[in-house]
DNA sequence: CGGCATCCCTGGGAGC
DNA sequence: TGCTCCCAGGGATGCC
């Protein structure tokens, strides 16, 4: 599911009941995850206490008093939900958290994710800048940072398309295969343009697009589809407002052309190729 | 170095 | 209904 909106509405829904939460008890199911869970999640995660959660790029970072950050990665197929303790756990429930809040409720945060993309990892504050993953990182796209400089000096020298430059997590971080078609139609820029021919104009054109519907889709939740569904079992709104992800049978509803789908490097990528230039 | 293919894993939907 | 095939929102790795 989680691109970088569907990772904010996690951390959002998180923050309602993490702030001061006590953690009981941790409950590791399985470790293989794309990267082998470290036993010291659990060593050191139980008895502390959780302060705001937040994100990076589609990570969600949870720090705690001890000065320890517990990572969340949800890969293709990963959620977190919050639900009541004594519900039993379901099949590829890999991680369960107990915790007791600041009103002496209690929670369990499960993390379940049948394809096992996603990861789970602890690491102390001062490890956050040299963790293996966080480095690579590029810029924020909701952020002040991500000016046209800063794009231009990135795809300096690159020959690429511009869908591929979006969905670079070490250029840009946070934007998947969804939100990288939907931006560009917003934009109205080819995803086969290459960067070496994108005008100033173009590239405003990207960076005002990228913010429009990131900002659009936290609004109303992130995404649903397959399956995907917010911590408290809300579905995500955006689904509604998709202009041309998965949208092959419909029409363009600029110019009633057929949504064209064409395979970049390997991901299914959606546009119009009239108004898409 | 850049760009692309391949691989990790399971489930759901399409098509027969 | 049941089987097979293909596809899936991520990202590291290895090859050219």
């Amino acid at each position: 599911m989680p691109e970088l909106p569907e990772v904010e509405t996690v951390c959002l829904a998180l923050s309602e009941v993490l702030i001061n939460s006590k953690v009981k008890k941790i409950k590791i199911f399985r470790k293989d995850l794309r990267w082998k869970m470290k036993e010291n999640v659990k060593l050191y995660l139980e008895k502390d206490t959780l302060k705001k959660p937040y994100r990076r790029g589609k990570y969600i970072l949870i720090p705690t008093f001890k000065k320890n950050i517990l990572l969340i990665h949800l890969g293709m197929s990963g959620q977190i939900k919050i639900i009541d303790n004594k519900k039993n756990s379901s099949k590829h429930d890999h991680f369960k958290m107990i915790i007791e809040t600041s009103e002496k409720k209690i929670f369990s945060i499960i993390y379940n994710d049948p394809r096992r993309f996603g990861f789970i990892d602890l690491l102390h504050k001062t490890e956050i800048e040299n963790h293996f993953l966080l480095k690579k990182l590029g810029v924020e796209p909701l952020s002040k940072d991500f000016t046209i400089e800063y794009l231009k000096k990135k795809i300096r020298k690159k020959s690429t398309c511009i869908k591929n430059i979006l969905m670079d997590q070490a250029i840009i971080a946070g934007i998947g295969n969804i939100y990288a078609s939907e931006i560009l139609f917003r934009a109205k820029i080819s995803p086969l343009k290459r960067v070496d021919s994108l005008s100033q104009n173009n590239l405003n054109q990207i960076i005002y697009a990228t913010k429009y519907i990131l900002k659009d889709a936290i609004s109303v939740g992130g995404t649903s589809i397959r399956n995907h569904l917010q911590p408290d079992g809300k579905l995500g709104y955006f689904v509604q407002k998709l202009k041309v992800y998965g949208k092959t049978k419909e029409t363009c509803n600029e110019c009633n052309n057929f949504i064209t789908l064409k395979i970049i490097s390997g991901r299914s990528t959606f546009f119009c190729n009239i108004c898409q230039r």
